[in-house]
DNA sequence: AAAATTTATGCAACTGGTTGCATAGAGTGT
DNA sequence: ACACTCTATGCAACCAGTTGCATAAATTTT
């Protein structure tokens, strides 16, 4: 599984709660690894009951229940270990293709506006990524750490532009006649 | 659920077996949307259970328990329905991205063997889709239908010399000083 | 003729992911 | 003072997906 060496990963990079790191997730990491705060709750229960991570009430908690998070011995050796595996390849699963197919063998269903409203989705995404390429990586001075993030995120840009250029030569094909 | 309704428009697309349309999953619409023989042989219990699919000893079944199944009404009514549903956004959960990062976090894991790996896996599936391409839709004149699957296989075909692209460039990134 | 592979189906157990709900303090607006 | 939103955590139930195993006929290889 991979959740648990994400989120060693985040809590290497930053001791974090559990609020925190769902937060940062749905940014950096959870373009390429999403995760719900249920999830994130319950594999930091089991990565703690494992030594990987251990957990504090957080300096700034007041009266909450708030906990701080950081990665033990433990849990740095699993990530290395982790980290050299052979990956499983990214799954590709997207429903639209599925949807198409059906208007493929069922005759026209009207799916020009939903992927309108998809192809909307991706200028946003993209847009937001641009964004924080400017704020982040614009200086031409970057550390092997700033690069390697730069490339992960140019690799979201590369896939929403590719998925808007697609989606434009879609619905030409869906208006036409 | 969108394998149910992957499975349906299979099965209009062609009658078959349970064993058949894990191949055929394998290859066409496995592209966007995998399935196990288990979870397709479930589903399609499922499926029976629902009144949307109906199964009969395949023709061809000799002694075997080969079955055959199509699709009934409610089936090609269910897939109208949910063809025209809001879609979910695809997943994008790819687990180097998540090695990488643990690479910037922790320094360099010697992620380059993995990386080239990954991108002849690249190069294989782009050569196959070329070669589909080539058989299926060199065709000027083609169908509605046949237009819609050969932008779907085009989606792939982008998404390959996209990631090719980029694994070129991390692997400089990789492999630099 | 025996052995191995491919075709064809399915059960059972497990792990991962989603959804709905619940709690409770802190901060903001009216 | 009251309502509302945000921060912060977690239980329980459910659904989807994976893995290991098992069966058995048909076909191909040795």
């Amino acid at each position: 599984m991979a959740l648990s060496h994400a989120l060693l990963t985040s809590l290497i990079e930053k001791s974090s709660s559990g609020y925190d790191l769902a937060r940062r997730f749905d940014k950096s990491i959870g373009f390429f690894w999403h995760a719900t705060h249920q999830q994130i709750y319950r594999e930091l229960g089991r990565m703690e009951a494992a030594g990987w991570i251990e957990s504090a009430i957080a300096p700034d908690a007041g009266k909450t229940r708030k906990r701080m998070y950081r990665v033990l011995p433990p849990g740095q050796a699993e990530l290395l270990r982790w980290a050299v595996e052979p990956s499983n390849d990214m799954d590709m699963r997207d429903e639209f293709m599925v949807r198409l197919r059906a208007d493929a063998a069922l005759g026209s269903l009207g799916l020009a506006p939903e992927l309108e409203r998809r192809m909307a989705l991706h200028e946003e995404k993209l847009a937001l990524y641009r964004q924080i390429e400017q704020r982040d990586f614009a200086s031409p001075e970057l550390s092997r750490a700033a690069r390697i993030h730069h490339m992960i995120l140019k690799k979201g840009i590369l896939y929403e532009e590719n998925s808007i250029a697609w989606a434009r030569e879609m619905l030409g094909l869906l208006l036409k006649k």
